[in-house]
DNA sequence: GTCTATATTGAGATAGAC
DNA sequence: GTCTATCTCAATATAGAC
């Protein structure tokens, strides 16, 4: 302020970080309603008008983190939206990006879960639900495409919307609750493959070389 | 007690299921820990004295509503062990039985979600993971005993696992989350299928009428 | 202002009559 | 089995000293 400096010092961001940090695990630890004030600044190292400063109140604080994860998960999404490569590379590529922002900010997540599954904790509601449906929404029209180019076989495209969410929600369950046997990137990805071969995808050449065929679905 | 029957009359089971039900509304709402035994009693339309006699306490009227679900998913699992048919027709079946026990469980499985995502609210320690994992061990192994059949083709049992668990597993958030859009058992039967196709199983004859094939796996 | 001691409330739980 | 009346106890609020 004195300085004049319109740049960010470190410790700015640095003691920002610290509060969202200190909130998030506080939040986890005993839920939002139960966290006070006094204890997220003390666990920050800061007193309290500092958390006033960079954010309005608690509830401010709450929904940094929220707006924080799910404008990354837009923006992902954003950007999935116009990507090259066939369907299933696209849904691969998708799924396994958001695989990867999941297990990015699990803490953050954790919080998530507890204000959808969980008791009213008295905290600014947040539409969790909207991410999904652009997601469900997305996974259907990469579907739709790949099925008209002939990548996939299927008859409903909402069945099949269901086995490629299904095998997505399934990761981040197991990364969420039992971190121990969470599927990695490769392990995913062979899940996800199964899921593709039930959608009439050809085998996506793991160890052994296939020539793609040109001829689809003539008469024997 | 006084004319010495041994039956038990409607009102007792009314009433106790009453409270059941009203607890189960409760909790929902407000969840565990902001819930109080008035509440419950005079939803219920019973005095307290009622509910301690029935159940120990609050903890012991929660405690049935838990062991009650679980107690009829472990006799589902028995019940499964021990069944004819394929692998694929068990898994199925299993998966089927599943959902249906789910859907007539949803207020009280919203309960245990609350209590295994959301914040802790001093409720008794139940064990949710472990009718997960003893449902994981069955499907693996009728994954297996199908790939030795062969019935199946796939690489890793886990990955499989994964993905007909996935499939189980959306199914039941859909449910629970978006009842609007749930899966009735048609649509979920043909989630299942593309996982199923995508595990190599034959095509399970959808509407047309197919002669079971004796040969298997003959050159053409 | 802050602190401590006391009051008040409200929740879970029970005794004993009917 | 159910009720009325009561008890215990912890959290919260508040008064009043410092």
């Amino acid at each position: 302020m004195e300085s004049g400096s319109n740049t960010i010092h470190p410790e700015d961001v640095a003691t920002r970080q610290r509060l969202l940090d200190a909130a998030t695990e506080l939040f986890n630890q005993k839920g939002y309603a139960a966290t006070t004030v006094r204890e997220i600044v003390e666990a920050a190292g800061v007193t309290k008008p500092v958390l006033y400063y960079y954010f309005k109140n608690k509830e401010g604080l709450y929904a940094e983190l929220m707006t924080g994860a799910m404008a990354e998960f837009d923006a992902l999404l954003e950007r999935a939206e116009s990507e090259p490569g066939s369907a299933r590379e696209r849904i691969e590529r998708l799924a396994g990006n958001t695989m990867a922002l999941f297990r990015a900010y699990v803490p953050v997540v954790r919080i998530m879960y507890a204000m959808y599954y969980g008791p009213p904790q008295g905290a600014p509601f947040f539409d969790f639900d909207r991410v999904h449906f652009r997601f469900q929404e997305l996974i259907k029209r990469l579907l739709v495409e790949g099925r008209e180019r002939g990548e996939f076989r299927f008859d409903r495209t909402e069945d099949a919307m269901w086995a490629v969410i299904g095998a997505v929600n399934i990761a981040q369950e197991v990364q969420l609750c039992h971190p121990d046997m969470a599927l990695g990137d490769r392990e995913f990805k062979r899940v996800l493959d199964i899921v593709m071969r039930g959608l009439g995808a050809e085998p996506s050449a793991p160890g052994r070389r296939t020539i793609p065929k040109k001829s689809k679905g003539g008469t024997p």
